[in-house]
DNA sequence: TAGGATAGCGTAGATTCTACACTATGTTCA
DNA sequence: TGAACATAGTGTAGAATCTACGCTATCCTA
């Protein structure tokens, strides 16, 4: 037992970590097992120590409830409000991250039933307040692809600038013009272009 | 006493607030009335209470210790390094706003020896981490007023264009071209130019 | 009343943004 | 094997925006 003259909240960390597919724009959810909430999904997170920094406690949870490991972490927003949690005053500060999904494989492990990545536009009702950091990550997420190259931080070493046009399109939720879209990109990034071409439906693409 | 079954940090709110008075960038600030770094000036501070929302605790401390009320608080960053305190494990999480210094005036008041402007340029020594706090906070500011308008909320309701952009050039840390910044300026926002001028050396400024 | 300080004003060139349509190449299927 | 289909790849013209830049009018002071 830890005794206090004076009240003192419960600090934790919680990670909205975001992962591409080529394609696709997920989440990484844990499936809780411990109450409250028992059964449902949240973002993974948990109680900081009181040795570790705060960046160090967002590591150490999403690790630990999802085997995620070596990615950037970014503070996002601190959330307070005095009954988001219902055992007690409980103050989360929310960290988030951008990974190649290919890479980061999800797999449960401690305080989770189960860790898996899902779709952003086909979440589970969250636990907790869970659904407004998500959302805000979300629109923190847009602001930042639009000066940022962040988006190539969770692509393959090759890939095609049509993949990157969707992934673009994807989190902005709007349609881009192709010729404007690779005009900026091959203006601004240093790409090569590869000989290579994908096998499928489509004709070629030069990977760049 | 209060007792819990693990160990909790404590937690505080610690507030920037930038005062323009029509030419110079200032910062609030308190010299701090007990221990530790008693007798050092600091940002105003304190910890929260159990029941309060963080952007209240922000706003109740504020005004406690400088008198300083009504304005917009915004959450900067929080702050969590182990040892940023000698005391105990005290996270912080940091506010800011910015205010017309001539409708703010400080007063010392509970928990504070003292509160005070300070221009930003000439600032004392702060206790804790509360540079660092500070450095951040100033990012923040110069990042914002790019692409925001929010210095007018510092002026006063009558101001000449010249004013405005001493403010935007301390604020930068630039000098900016008269015409151009003027046309930006007169593109963007709603003034109006009233008839009355100035009155001291230079000739006359139409009030916008 | 002469000199000094600052307000006020407009244009030309460079850069950037946006909208927009056709050809080339490979796949699939009859 | 060739006809239909799907997608990659490419350039230009007009609009808007950004930047650099110098002179005159007015008021104050000495």
């Amino acid at each position: 037992m830890f005794t206090y003259q004076y009240p003192h909240p419960a600090v934790t960390v919680d990670c909205v970590v975001f992962g591409l597919n080529d394609r696709e724009l997920n989440v990484l959810l844990i499936q809780r097992d411990l109450e409250p909430h028992r059964g449902s999904w949240a973002l993974p997170g948990g109680f900081i120590k009181m040795e570790e920094d705060l960046g160090a406690a967002a590591r150490r949870e999403l690790e630990e409830e999802t085997s995620v490991r070596d990615l950037y972490l970014e503070q996002l927003y601190t959330f307070g409000a005095p009954d988001r949690d219902p055992r007690e005053r409980v103050i989360t500060v929310a960290y988030m991250a951008i990974v190649n999904l290919i890479e980061h494989p999800a797999t449960a492990a401690t305080d989770a039933r189960n860790a898996a990545w899902f779709r952003a536009d086909d979440l589970p009702k969250l636990a907790f307040d869970h659904a407004g950091i998500l959302a805000m990550a979300m629109d923190r997420l847009r602001a930042k692809v639009r000066y940022d190259p962040i988006v190539f931080e969770f692509l393959p070493e090759k890939f095609t600038l049509r993949e990157v046009q969707n992934i673009y399109e994807e989190i902005l939720g709007m349609t881009l013009d192709k010729r404007n879209f690779r005009k900026k990109l091959l203006s601004t990034e240093t790409l090569a272009r590869l000989d290579e071409v994908e096998m499928d439906v489509a004709h070629r693409a030069a990977y760049l």
